[in-house]
DNA sequence: TTGTAAGCGTTATCAG
DNA sequence: CTGATAACGCTTACAA
């Protein structure tokens, strides 16, 4: 049906994108009623005009203009997304699943990069994107719009779901707690009694981070141990090296090592080698993610394994709850997502 | 400055965006010379009008409406960047670096991710995006717009950039063929006279492959080396096991396998490991891309690095050309974008 | 050198 | 139930 109806479009106006106005003619009405029944109640035309105006959208593959519509109606269908300036390993899948779940509920959405926070440019993009989508809204994956950008961007009448910042805790905050408290857990669970977490440092920032740490903290505390260390990795043989060896000094109990991700992961191991220290006997190593690569590495790596779909619903669950529409989806992450994957460095 | 005209535009009129109108009446011009002196020469305007209008705008901190603009000019300052359903290690520095340009040349970027071939969602997605935004231009990263929708999409009125496919030779085709060419070059200079190219197996398409491997095969034609062998690598234990343990059957010459990506010759060692054939003894191997775990694994990878910046220039450069804009970039890849990364595994 | 007026495609209001 | 008509804010011949 699709490429049916694309063909003819193809056939129809070469050069010329399809409007409602042809619309309108192909189904033997005016612009207004083609509007009407596109948005509004299908419920108060005739059936037979209803479905005369359908099948003429259809066959002509009419989408309507974002910017027209935009300029009409003051704001639009799209959904902004924004990645913020992060080492994410498994993006796509993130970006993938998060525009799924967003199709469903009638939103298209559209991807954008952060540059460095610094650089002026970056925000500029997202201003100029803004500015001509007028969008439905703006999420932030994760620190990527500075509160003072988002502050302007409500002004201009966008909505801003950008909670997932340090700043005001909410369910990505939760998550990530949560993902540093699973990992914690099972350091535990394999007898490690002095915990550190292991966040990476290549020149980006780190929207997770801190809170990643805060769960292995919070169990520490209630577990009675010490509080974790924490060390920031450079993903470098030297570095590596370094930030092991500030650990690893005298001959306490063995240490359990929760990593950013499994990159992270396979960097404190190869610090861990070069120091000549024992995984998992002098030091416990588990990453995060359980990437295909972390499972080519010898020693395999312990990882904690995320369900990117169930782990990302709360965000689109969230627009869905401001625009007031149905979702099926938990409102925040729950523990059920996650899943020990065991390797040999714990 | 540009706070104090925000303030001011608050103060002004609040609710409401400030117009050309606006500017005009301030200015004492008709909104025609505003938007004449705004976009086009300034030239050709009193000087004192111009300065005038000049004024008046900053006063109100005025910002064109992108709706409106697009709407009136047919199209936005919207770059499409399609990217294939593949699977790119370093695909955020792509991107990154490819968006950071373009908003040197005044576009704002979003990124949007083909499905898999098969899919009908992704093309009528793109399809539908193009039609609602009406971008700039769609630069095709890689063979993620096939010909007829391409074709489809350039009778819309959209500039598609998408001469990247293997179908017709164009810079990126060049760039893969000489990434294959280089690293075959590696190879032959570090003694090994059967060579061999190993691409990623993992359910996505992969767009570059072929050229690399014609690139590694130009080589052994010039160099009277037996073609190439072609193996297709899973990152998983078992399949690299079986990948390798078919090629390094007998006790011929030491082969060379150049490898698609780190992630790939980081399996292929991995086989390598569970065969049982020595590395760089009986097998070398150079992956690409000289990302981080590629040196932190043991042994340490040899891979050819590229500049990403340099290396995606031509793509933004081909988009400027297209308005005529100024641009420094290169027009093609050439081969002072790489370098070889020495590791162990060579 | 500057202004007038006709679109661009959609939505909303108000008649018929 | 359906259709004119008027915005929305900007660009751009064309006219003055």
């Amino acid at each position: 049906m699709a490429e049916q109806a694309e063909e003819q479009a193809a056939e129809r106006a070469p050069g010329r994108p399809v409007t409602s106005v042809d619309v309108a003619r192909l189904a033997g009405v005016s612009r207004a009623t083609v509007s009407h029944i596109l948005n509004h109640q299908v419920q108060r035309f005739t059936p037979r005009t209803v479905e005369r105006v359908l099948a003429a959208a259809a066959e002509l593959g009419y989408v309507k203009s974002a910017a027209a519509r935009a300029l009409a109606l003051g704001h639009s269908d799209i959904v902004i997304l924004v990645v913020p300036d992060t080492t994410l390993s498994n993006l796509q899948d993130v970006i993938e699943a998060v525009s799924a779940q967003l199709q469903d509920l009638g939103f298209a959405t559209v991807v954008h990069f952060a540059g460095p926070q610094g650089a002026a440019s970056g925000t500029a993009g997202l201003t100029a994107l803004v500015d001509m989508l007028r969008p439905a809204g703006v999420l932030d994956l994760g620190e990527a719009v500075p509160p003072e950008q988002a502050e302007r961007l409500r002004a201009s009448g966008a909505v801003v779901v950008a909670e997932y910042g340090v700043r005001e805790a909410g369910p990505m905050s939760d998550g990530n707690v949560l993902i540093g408290r699973l990992q914690a857990e099972h350091l535990v669970a394999q007898g490690y009694r002095r915990l550190a977490y292991a966040s990476l440092d290549d020149g980006r920032r780190d929207p997770w981070g801190r809170d990643r740490a805060a769960g292995v903290a919070a169990l520490c505390a209630e577990l009675g141990l010490d509080p974790p260390a924490h060390l920031e990795v450079p993903l470098d043989r030297a570095g590596a090296r370094e930030a092991v060896r500030t650990l690893v000094g005298g001959d306490g109990p063995a240490l359990g090592v929760a990593c950013f991700s499994d990159d992270v992961a396979i960097a404190v191991l190869a610090g861990a080698r070069e120091v000549g220290v024992e995984v998992p006997g002098q030091v416990g190593i588990i990453g995060f993610a359980g990437s295909p690569v972390g499972q080519l590495v010898a020693p395999r790596l312990t990882s904690l394994a995320a369900d990117v779909d169930a782990g990302v619903a709360f965000i689109s669950s969230r627009l869905a709850s401001v625009y007031g529409l149905e979702v099926d989806g938990a409102q925040r992450p729950a523990a059920e997502v996650f899943e020990v994957v065991q390797g040999g460095t714990t």
